[in-house]
DNA sequence: ACAAATTTCTAAATCGAATTAGTTTTTAGC
DNA sequence: GCTAAAAACTAATTCGATTTAGAAATTTGT
């Protein structure tokens, strides 16, 4: 590893100040009076030693590391890599660069992320957050470093968030349902029950039910722990099948789907022959199947680029936001799964 | 914003100096003669100020930043997102940060990224490039940042590299196709043809056929574009079903099979009843479509771990490891898709 | 030719931590 | 009570860039 050349190696070479090779190599030679002569020196000296800038001399000086931190429960869940990919890009516009952590829903690991962040000296963080409360993320970011919630909102309606209209969607998918003469809707959920996209999406299905007059059942309501998930819905669907039949399943994202058409598929359950289907979020093997699934798109682009927007905005004018949360309607996708049952 | 506290904050009010908080704080204060009283003193003010560490003057000082670069083509392919959590697993255990970027297969783009993941002082990138050889990478990477290569290696047997076997990978499923009766078998592959991967997969299949004795066919060797995949495998497909029906299918990567199955779904192609198929990378898609599909499985958590261990290894003492490109053997699944012709 | 104005450039401080090469203080030995 | 040794602590430099405040050199005006 040869030794890197700094602004200093450049000064003494052409014996100028280092504050000068420093103004020529931002483009702030000219209004600050150097001369044309010695700006060219300077810019061709750096190009021969091949001068990198030291990024972290230049942050810890200017206190910004154009660098943001995000934080997902799993970076390998394809609804969240599609928004990290639009983060990615929409930073990249501006010059920012992403560090990325993976939470699998645990509160401590997540604190401990956002801790390294602040060490790391991050210009702000968007984060899926696992936590239940406002109080406990800023017990954590004591900096006041800037953050954008996404996908979960907290109890503090002025904290920026970008999601997607959770209650919406699964209002018009539950009342899609209905309407094609569905009645005993089990939806399957998650256990940490405090998350906000869970919370709405289960009000929007009781909404429905409310509105086209349907009692809700208990039992038709399934939350599974995230650890073992697969097992879990396995032994759920298994006792509620062997009970007696439902007439649709609602799987509120895409592992719960992916859990429930495995169950399927060693049931040898058929769709929407014995049960009606539909998922939370959109996953390429909806349309591939033989029997096409019916889903809730979430606008994955969207809310990765409104994020970007919004935590832009909080950095540069922190709390000056008009609209505080940003919830992105999602698009109803009507497949084959949810046949209207004759 | 409240301004942080730094370590001078600390030794103003404790009256004592910076070096001495420093080493309290590193937990080197025993070793360094400090008073058990000083350094409680310390530790407790420290907690009381709740001092946070400044990692970049800390990087900037120790010419390290516990910080890797990760490049990949596209963060949001599974493959990839799932190589990434593995990264970011393993790196945690050895308190390393991981900042990625998507490279779209673009050349220029991949150029840029590792200059600024230079300017930022990481200290080792782990890269699926896109380059065509050595020479073309370490022109970017002139500062010696020790990388490891995923997926892909280039012309250099030297260079540090951890991936699939693809040519056993490929050699594998094609002899499988054969033995199962297949004969006319399309390889379905990308344009730019000087990716490692892809090439290694396309001498297995052509060994293969040549170990069986069956000529290769030059119509049957279709290379599509990475951009607007989708568009161009339906329009190869489509001539080439026109033309006269292929026995199977080979696809080279998960969005080639995504393609192709959408190709399949539109025009009523029945698996594997018309044709057989068989694709490289495993997703879940596969064993959820009612008829499975045939595949190899790639070890993406292993390449992970792996090159993680390589980089650091690199990191601590460069060019020393005994075994520079790992191939993992990946897993043949068989499935439906690839059914005995009768 | 000399002051004033303009052009061109620089020394030194700063960001926050780590570290080298000490110095000061205390204790021990006789 | 004095010295040597041990214990406890610190000043100053460094990493590499930016910036403030100002100095030196040149040009202009009369």
């Amino acid at each position: 590893m040869k030794k890197k050349t700094s602004l200093a190696d450049i000064a003494q070479s052409l014996n100028v100040s280092k504050t000068l090779v420093s103004m020529v190599l931002n483009g702030r030679g000219e209004e600050n009076g150097i001369s044309k002569d010695t700006r060219e020196k300077v810019i061709a000296r750096a190009k021969e030693l091949n001068y990198q800038p030291n990024m972290l001399a230049r942050s810890l000086r200017l206190g910004k590391t154009n660098t943001i931190g995000l934080i997902v429960s799993d970076i390998s869940n394809p609804f969240f890599s599609k928004i990290i990919r639009a983060v990615e890009d929409a930073l990249a516009e501006y010059d920012y660069n992403l560090i990325v952590c993976s939470t699998d829903e645990d509160v401590e690991k997540e604190g401990r992320l956002i801790k390294m962040l602040e060490y790391k000296q991050v210009d702000g963080m968007i984060i899926s957050t696992s936590m239940a409360s406002e109080t406990d993320i800023r017990k954590k970011i004591r900096s006041g470093i800037p953050f954008v919630l996404i996908d979960r909102y907290l109890d503090n309606p002025d904290n920026p968030y970008v999601g997607t209209d959770n209650y919406l969607g699964a209002y018009r998918l539950t009342s899609h349902l209905i309407k094609n003469g569905y009645k005993k809707i089990v939806i399957l959920s998650h256990q940490p029950t405090h998350l906000s996209s869970l919370k709405d999406r289960k009000k929007g299905y009781l909404q429905a039910l409310k509105d086209h007059k349907i009692n809700p059942d208990d039992r038709l309501i399934i939350d599974v722990p995230f650890q073992n998930r697969d097992r879990h819905v396995f032994e759920a669907m298994e006792h509620l099948f062997s009970e007696g039949e439902p007439d649709a399943v609602f799987c509120l994202n895409n592992s719960l789907s992916l859990a429930f058409l495995d169950f399927c598929k060693q049931k040898n359950i058929n769709i929407p022959g014995r049960t009606g289907l539909a998922s939370f979020d959109d996953i390429d093997l909806f349309r591939l199947l033989p029997v096409t699934v019916t889903s809730v798109r979430q606008e994955v682009t969207e809310i990765g680029k409104q994020a970007v927007i919004k935590l832009l905005h909080e950095i540069r004018k922190p709390g000056s936001a008009e609209e505080k949360r940003v919830q992105i309607p999602p698009i109803l996708h009507i497949r084959e799964s949810s046949q209207k049952i004759s």
